[in-house]
DNA sequence: GCTCTTAAGTTCTTATTTGGAACTTATGGC
DNA sequence: GCCATAAGTTCCAAATAAGAACTTAAGAGC
């Protein structure tokens, strides 16, 4: 079974997984909550190959979570702010963020 | 760069990410809440293949987000569920759930 | 006492996805 | 000219997932 095939599920919660049910897609959207806007921020900040950032954004855009935008005519750049449909999906963050600070603590000094 | 990698870093979110932060293992937790506990339930629910299921569910189990119990012994069968851990997960999913509500509507009918 | 069914996995082979590094395009600065 | 920056794309190797069949243990029906 393929991870589109869950777009049309019954369950919102699988719907919602078949778009933003993915590791570095849910961390860019940390990202962008934190502020950040551009290709290489995120590439640095989540550790992700920049095939994979240049994949998800591609798709965060398509599903009208995040709004490509040029900043700069030429040369042409491009950034990646949240829509409204963006914004409010950080209550979901939210949640991942205190269970992540009640369950997982750190344990050594951080890698990253 | 690993998925395991996020399990120490500073923010809480890539660390629970790097748990939890997977479709089917999502899509498990979402059945615990919905009262499934077994195996074959899983696999039916979820259409993830058995091999999968398998996989997420021992890192559940090792996560201490699911406790496996036996109820048959003869022969031997288990069941999987929520610790204290895992219960305290449903904020989570009830912002996905509340978000892909909003804004992920059916649009055909539901194919699963 | 043979065959079917159920439950919880495991194993196998083939496809798809990801990782990592190098390359591209456009421009500005030294 | 040569180096740097930003936002990608391209390539191949390595890791993961898909799909189906197999395993183990037991009970039910005949």
């Amino acid at each position: 079974m393929k991870w589109t095939d869950l777009d049309e599920n019954w369950c919102p919660v699988a719907r919602a997984l078949s778009l933003v049910g993915d590791r570095w897609t849910l961390l860019i959207l940390r990202d962008c909550f934190l502020g950040m806007s551009r290709f290489d921020q995120f590439v640095a900040s989540t550790g992700a190959t920049r095939h994979l950032i240049s994949d998800r954004l591609k798709r965060l855009v398509e599903a009208g979570i995040l709004e490509k935008q040029a900043y700069s005519e030429r040369p042409k750049r491009y950034e990646y702010v949240l829509t409204e449909k963006g914004q409010e999906f950080s209550p979901a963050l939210m949640a991942f963020r205190d269970w992540g600070k009640k369950h997982l603590p750190v344990r050594r000094a951080s890698k990253a």
